[in-house]
DNA sequence: CTAAATGGTTACTTTAAAACAATTAGCAAA
DNA sequence: TTTGCTAATTGTTTTAAAGTAACCATTTAG
């Protein structure tokens, strides 16, 4: 790598000389910046990013934390964040929780040495269960903006950026329910989740506006075989004709478990769940889904923070919390 | 963020005796020391790792280009290096190509100017199809080590990470014929890739090594309706009793859309893909999967580069190519 | 001789370490 | 006992990493 040192040296004239021709000041001659500038193209020479975050003590940098890239919503809301945080000019410094509470921790601690400007995370289960949020106000107290998506700390003084997820499953019963369905059950494996637990409400207030239906919940632990599961599920519950699924998998497995048993998918049973397009593949016919727009989600919070980031010493902004609203995208896994 | 200017201050003594004590240099006496580090806990300090990276010349950061994230066997190798860099106190700057030579040329350049010690990526698409490679060479004269995995660039020296793509499926096959398949079709949406051609000839070398079959090959392009198009393959070749899939959903499109059509399967055709085993849970029976053991991929690239940056001045490292191999983990959408 | 034009010096960001300086202890000689 | 020297101990100064920018210096034109 060239530095202006090296530029200058060849050039016989000083390092500052280089750095305002370079950056166009008007205190350098035409001549000279011309003769700068087309030796800096030859050998092709870009400031250092170090040097330049030490003396701007701005690194253009997001540390992004979350909990599981194996989870399809978190790593498209991390491609939305990357992207956004691309355009604007930004890298993302990706660390992975593992929905753990310690993991949480040590990111954000050592990521809190200069290393970013700020922060873009999902809060890890652990963390939600424990109800800890202190090592993130520590990290706000040190100057790092936070933004929160999707599971997010409600206590903690931040951006957030949530899905409308207790409508969203309010909705899609709802619909279920206007199509005649009388006994539509809600499957979850994320029950421990703040996120899951909304998803159970907004189905639970939509079966009780309905006189003469009961809640019925199938929680299944990450351990668990849901083809199994589900398979007794089914099984002890003959008269279900509906599901509604709060994570990624549990639909498309429902579907395929109802038609193993002989069902028809939409007739006996209709499905819909939380998903993506390409998921939503995985089963004949695919299944309905509930879309959450991670892309958004991410590009939301990123732009959350990088506003944050560059705003004027002079103005304070309040702190926002976005909700980005679902879509239901009905397929052949429920009736039109 | 405390630095050690203002610890040296509040001490009365120069920054250089704090950096030392802090360093347990032996050149500071034992007290001098002692309240050194008592300040330096209370105030909660941590150098600067900026400022560190400068004087150092390495930012113990490293550069990962991947094509995908939604792919997730890519994301999965991700979260390989991620664990394995964190593991050797390295971060990692993401940045996603999208399949475009394009953006994988400006994501080197944007991180070779001193943000990243050097590079962990997978070749886009797009620059396996156009064979460039020049980008990669002017990155690694620069000094900035590159490990490859995956999808490489054969042409290029560097260290590079596979997976024994051409065996998993000639094994594959083989297995199936050994279950006196006869008919067996290769079903692939990758077929631009360079691991997906492997795939295929893997397939047809065992395929070919039977006198009396022949190779039956659909290459789905990604815009296609992969649901459709299976469907309509399956009515052209009714005497398919046998599907090798190269890429983690037409497996599990296969499997579904076979049952669909009314076959049963095993019975009458059997399925393997290249999958991970959370999307072998979307069909019944589930899918028998190639393993590509992407986290390994992921750790051992990571262990590569970083054994190559931290290596001593003196010695060369050849260069290395890994091959990870695949598992075949028969589940019962395969005879046993 | 002054002022505009141009470019150089120096300071600053933070850290580490080489080189150097100051203090003091210990010991020997007067 | 006192003086002087060496060497160990302890700490400071300086340099260096790469960059920007305030401030200062030089040159030349008018």
């Amino acid at each position: 790598m060239v530095t202006l040192k090296q530029l200058a040296k060849e050039l016989n004239v000083s390092i500052s000389t280089v750095s305002k021709a370079l950056n166009n000041s008007e205190e350098i001659g035409e001549e000279t910046v011309k003769r700068v500038k087309e030796l800096a193209q030859l050998y092709n020479y870009t400031p250092n990013k170090v040097a330049l975050s030490l003396k701007q003590n701005k690194t253009k940098t997001i540390g992004v934390i979350i909990p599981d890239i194996l989870n399809h919503f978190l790593a498209k809301v991390l491609f939305g964040i990357e992207r956004e945080a691309t355009k604007r000019g930004y890298n993302i410094i990706t660390c992975i929780s593992n929905e753990s509470l310690e993991k949480e921790k040590e990111a954000l601690e050592l990521l809190a040495n200069g290393s970013v400007d700020g922060f873009v995370l999902c809060v890890a289960e652990e963390t939600q269960i424990e109800g800890e949020v202190n090592h993130f106000k520590r990290t706000i107290a040190k100057g790092l903006p936070i933004v929160m998506f999707d599971r997010v700390a409600h206590d903690v003084l931040c951006d957030k950026v949530i899905v409308d997820d207790f409508d969203a499953t309010y909705r899609a019963t709802k619909s279920m329910q206007l199509k005649k369905r009388k006994n539509i059950a809600f499957i979850s494996r994320i029950n421990d989740l703040s996120v899951g637990k909304l998803r159970e409400r907004g189905y639970n207030k939509a079966i009780l506006e309905e006189s003469n239906q009961e809640p019925l919940v199938l929680n299944l632990k990450k351990k668990d075989d849901s083809q199994q599961k589900i398979k007794a599920f089914f099984k002890k519950h003959k008269n279900i004709d509906g599901v509604i699924s709060a994570d990624s998998s549990s639909g498309i497995i429902a579907i395929n478990t109802a038609l193993n048993k002989g069902y028809k998918v939409p007739k006996d049973i209709s499905v819909i769940g939380f998903a993506s397009k390409s998921v939503s593949n995985h089963s004949i016919p695919r299944l309905s889904i509930i879309r959450q727009h991670a892309n958004q989600i991410g590009a939301n919070a990123a732009d959350l923070l990088i506003n944050r980031l560059e705003k004027k010493f002079d103005e304070e902004i309040e702190f926002k919390t976005k909700i980005v609203k679902t879509s239901l995208v009905l397929s052949k896994s429920t009736l039109k």
